[in-house]
DNA sequence: ATTATATGTGTATAATATACACAAATATAG
DNA sequence: CTATATTTGTGTATATTATACACATATAAT
């Protein structure tokens, strides 16, 4: 009766881009559901654990370089999967914008980004998945600065406002954000600006990962 | 290569009785650890899905009624389990007092409650498990009114105001706490009062189910 | 009857969050 | 080259929320 169980992992990458939010999907070449887009992923094997099978299959499928990695939730429910009694072990990933790029605009491989408000039709479980990762994606970024995972080394403070806005779907006041991103200390202002179109042109900054790694130490709690 | 991992389920649970937090253990019957103790649990059956599992092996072991399961974590590193490629997907739980006491009395039974501050050795990589459960545990109470979860059907506030002291080790501000719990609306104030030993007679309290999930609903965060 | 012990309650102050508007620097259009 | 559109950047006043703090009440024990 044991030991009939295979045992998967799934990864649920998100990458943002000028706006928009977009999932990291593979298009599946064997049945079931050959063909049809899936959640990057595969079985695991017997000698790695969970993570290294998630980096694994992602560098197989996709080739995505990914920033964060948490483990997300695990699925077991019977029927979950056509094959038989499969559990997934699912992960959730940021990757910065240039292995976004990098990835999407290779239109030949399997592996495509889609904005996470026009998915296609999912595998097995993966739309109740990626609804769960998407719940924590926006519970997290309120509480912990992970948004930073999702941007470029350097960038303007209005990406960062964007990618809130984006994320939690609705406005924030660019001043109070500001004050308390500020009041975290995370941000490093360099002495670089740029000037994308018109309008004045803006300050890059980086992200402080000593600082994060403190505050994080010091339970500190932040929330937009 | 696949297929030669084992699944398990695991299920940390806690309870709490007058100022003290302890969980529930058992003692292994075979090897390996053969007399030592471990987390209730065992092999996942292939025509269950997890939460059955946990239930079963809990019901089986300990007999223990759990008011509260949610997943913890999986765990799957290498060598975590000498029996070969084992991997573990820990649950979480809290039981009520009625629960907690029952089998903690009976000793007779391969089941005990052991105090979280004064734990014995424990098989495979259970301290690890226990030790992210204790962190969750405390994290969790603070923004989602889980404690009530480990308390009596009715109970004096004094309970409540202690079961918080004794998980976040921290002094707690009657009157500030009180104010809290009350804007939430969580709490029924029966027409019951008690009198334990000396001093002034309390009112009981129940849980307002109803409203905690509705407050749930709204996303509403509280924090201690 | 007195003492010890636990419950129950309100207010003033500090800290934090929110609401809100205009000047500066650039690109573009005419 | 001038005017206009667009984006960045900044401070203050008010409302909300959190914190600090002490004494009266009801009972059991002596």
């Amino acid at each position: 009766m044991k030991n009939k169980i295979q045992l998967t992992v799934d990864a649920v990458v998100f990458g943002y881009d000028s706006g928009n939010i977009s999932v990291l999907l593979v298009k599946r070449k064997y049945e079931p559901f050959k063909d049809g887009w899936a959640l990057p992923g595969g079985f695991v094997l017997e000698n790695e654990n969970l993570e290294q099978a998630v980096q694994r299959e992602l560098s197989e499928e996709t080739g995505a370089k990914i920033n964060y990695l948490e483990q997300l939730y695990t699925f077991g429910d019977l029927g979950r999967d056509p094959r038989g009694r499969v559990v997934s072990v699912a992960y959730f990933g940021l990757v910065k914008p240039n292995a976004f790029k990098l990835t999407a605009s290779t239109d030949a491989k399997k592996a495509e980004w889609f904005d996470i408000k026009r998915l296609p039709k999912l595998a097995f479980d993966h739309k109740k998945i990626l609804k769960i990762a998407i719940e924590r994606l926006q519970g997290k970024i309120t509480y912990e600065p992970i948004g930073f995972e999702l941007l470029d080394k350097k960038f303007p403070f209005s990406d960062l406002e964007k990618l809130y806005t984006t994320l939690l779907d609705r406005e924030i006041d660019r001043r109070n954000f500001k004050k308390k991103i500020t009041s975290l200390k995370v941000l490093d202002e360099l002495d670089e600006k740029v000037s994308i179109g018109r309008g004045r042109p803006a300050s890059l900054f980086s992200f402080n990962k000593k600082r994060y790694f403190q505050l994080k130490m010091e339970g500190i709690i932040f929330e937009i």
